[in-house]
DNA sequence: GAAGCTTCTGGAATCGATTACATCGATGTG
DNA sequence: CACATCGATGTAATCGATTCCAGAAGCTTC
């Protein structure tokens, strides 16, 4: 592959040059522009950026560690944070952690040693050393979706707590008492304050949350699955079960599905975390949908901002609750193109 | 961030002589080994991949260009892709196409510059000129899922021929005879496949596929609605809608819904490309299901033989048909974790 | 016509690693 | 004892860019 010496011989003059034309530098007469202009055509020539990122040590590169790909959320988050990020000059590495700790450390150190210019992440637990020392050493950083209190890093999310004070209303007006919950890992963010969220919001009405409607799930379908089936094998199982993600909706719809019984005649449910394909499962699934794709915006900014030098800002977005037929109440219309609808940018 | 001078310094050592302990080169001493990883670890000094790269000529990345990573589908191919490139040592690095030739480019242009070591691709379109020249020049290169025909480059893939005519003997068992098909791109092979496939196994039927019946989708929700839409439209609606992807086929679901019709007493639906859903949409969607991680661990094994010397292979693996309520008979009793289940690896 | 300014250009240092080559002491061999 | 061999180490070149600095050429200005 053809490098800058090749086109500063075939173009008849220094790499300086040939570099200054690269970059735009002003002062390079137009006849030299235009010859290492043909050049680079010529030779078919692309500046390696390994080189370049050595020399300038920024390598225009966001890293993204999410804590499951497979979750439509986290798709969706990852999607509009690639769009932002190269509409702002920056390509974006995925690293996936599957919910695992170990994973997110390999990646955050594999990310590290690429000198990416800054970091997103979903924590999936409380942190690692080699992240919060990350941070601590001046790694441009921004949490999303969820985040690990006491770091001083900027933080962009959506507070579910009025959606699920109006996901209880809603329940309690269409007569539900036992209500229960698929929680998250308490590591995570989400997953404690969704049930803290859940609890308050049912103490409003004097509904207690007894341990055991409180499941423990780890954001993925299959434990939704076994939870689930703890709850029906209780001697009184709930009448609603709320899932604090949408897998974990998944596999407790599998298992419902399983023992032969009806959702919401035998047993209701709900959802945090709204996906398209709510609107098509049997029945319609109640959820309580995050504005996704400004949550990534806004982190990237947030970061970029960080990377530059402007000061970063923390930003909140309100979750909605987007009533179906899951809990028992016939759905008012819905208007029918809106949760299949995507940014086409 | 501390650099190799640095720990050489430190250990009272040459550079070289850490580059060779962490490289585990033979010949250092037992005693300028320990003094290095201690100074290494006093440091918390991590090796420049930039550096490195730049010197040895390899990233030890792979580039992987879909075409959707909203479509479940590719999110789990990019999953696997992701898992047995860490398995064998490389990192992966995602450029989403979103169906677009230009956003296409655009990565695969980048990761070129970044210098990755190969490149996994399924084309949106019959191939840019960057990316055949890149082929040419060498590049490794493999087809994933999708390919482009005249490219010497392997192809890994599933083969839905077969499982096109199991759907369609379905279909015919129970009756239909008016089946409409929603296309993706003519550019892309499985584009034009699916049709193909269709429209001969139907002939075998002696059923022809009218001009009406086939409707040209973009593999994007959006389009399988308005196709939908228009088949609806026609004075002799079809019997059955099968769209050639997944996302397609939700789109027609919220098509056929918004005319509040049903599934499958009004119209049938079958789809390409089973996910974890559609064994909870109403009704249940017939699909036919590749074997989605097997081909994304191919894809990368045969890269990496590439990369490393040796010889690529080809390979097709079959998909096959999963047979659920949506076109009319009653599904067979489906083993109830099965479409749920995910590699935990 | 000399001095002082621009404008343009090239030489060379630099980023952080890897690695060919040279060196040096210790050991083995005839 | 002289010489070859070997293990351990350091020096320096190198990868492909960017950028500081110095210098050449062309203009102004007095």
């Amino acid at each position: 592959m053809a490098s800058i010496k090749d086109v500063a011989a075939e173009a008849g003059v220094s790499v300086a040059t040939v570099s200054r034309v690269l970059n735009e530098h002003p002062s390079v007469s137009a006849d030299a522009r235009t010859r290492v202009l043909a050049a680079v055509e010529a030779l078919g020539y692309r500046p390696n950026a390994v080189a370049r990122s050595l020399r300038t040590d920024q390598t225009h590169t966001l890293g993204l560690v999410i804590s499951d790909v497979l979750n439509p959320y986290f798709t969706e988050l990852a999607r509009s944070v690639e769009e932002e990020a190269r509409a702002l000059g920056y390509s974006v590495i995925i690293g996936n952690a599957d919910e695992r700790p170990d994973l997110q450390d390999h990646h955050v150190r594999t990310l590290l040693d690429r000198r990416i210019d800054g970091l997103l992440v979903s924590p999936t637990d409380g942190g690692s050393p080699l992240m919060l020392d990350a941070a601590r050493a001046g790694t441009p950083m921004v949490f999303v979706d969820r985040w690990i209190p006491g770091v001083d890093v900027p933080v962009v999310r959506a507070d579910g707590r009025e959606a699920v004070r109006d996901l209880v209303a809603h329940l309690h007006r269409l007569g539900h008492r036992r209500l229960a919950i698929i929680a998250g890992p308490a590591a995570t963010t989400t997953g404690s304050e969704r049930v803290e969220a859940f609890r308050e919001a049912m103490a409003e009405y004097g509904i207690p949350l007894p341990d055991a409607y409180t499941g423990q799930g780890d954001f993925q379908a299959e434990s939704g699955r076994r939870v689930t089936e703890g709850f029906l094998d209780l001697p009184e199982p709930p009448e609603v079960v709320f899932a604090a993600d949408n897998l974990m909706a998944l596999g407790a719809l599998d298992a419902i599905r399983a023992r032969g019984l009806r959702v919401p005649d035998d047993i209701a449910l709900a959802a945090f975390d709204d996906i398209p394909w709510f609107v098509h499962t049997d029945p319609p699934i109640t959820a309580i949908a995050q504005p996704t794709g400004e949550l990534g915006r806004a982190a990237v900014r947030a970061l970029v901002d960080r990377i530059e030098g402007r000061p970063p800002a923390s930003v909140t977005f309100a979750a909605r609750l987007v009533v179906r037929r899951s809990c028992g109440e016939p759905a008012p219309q819905e208007p029918s193109p809106s949760p299949v609808q995507r940014s086409t940018s």
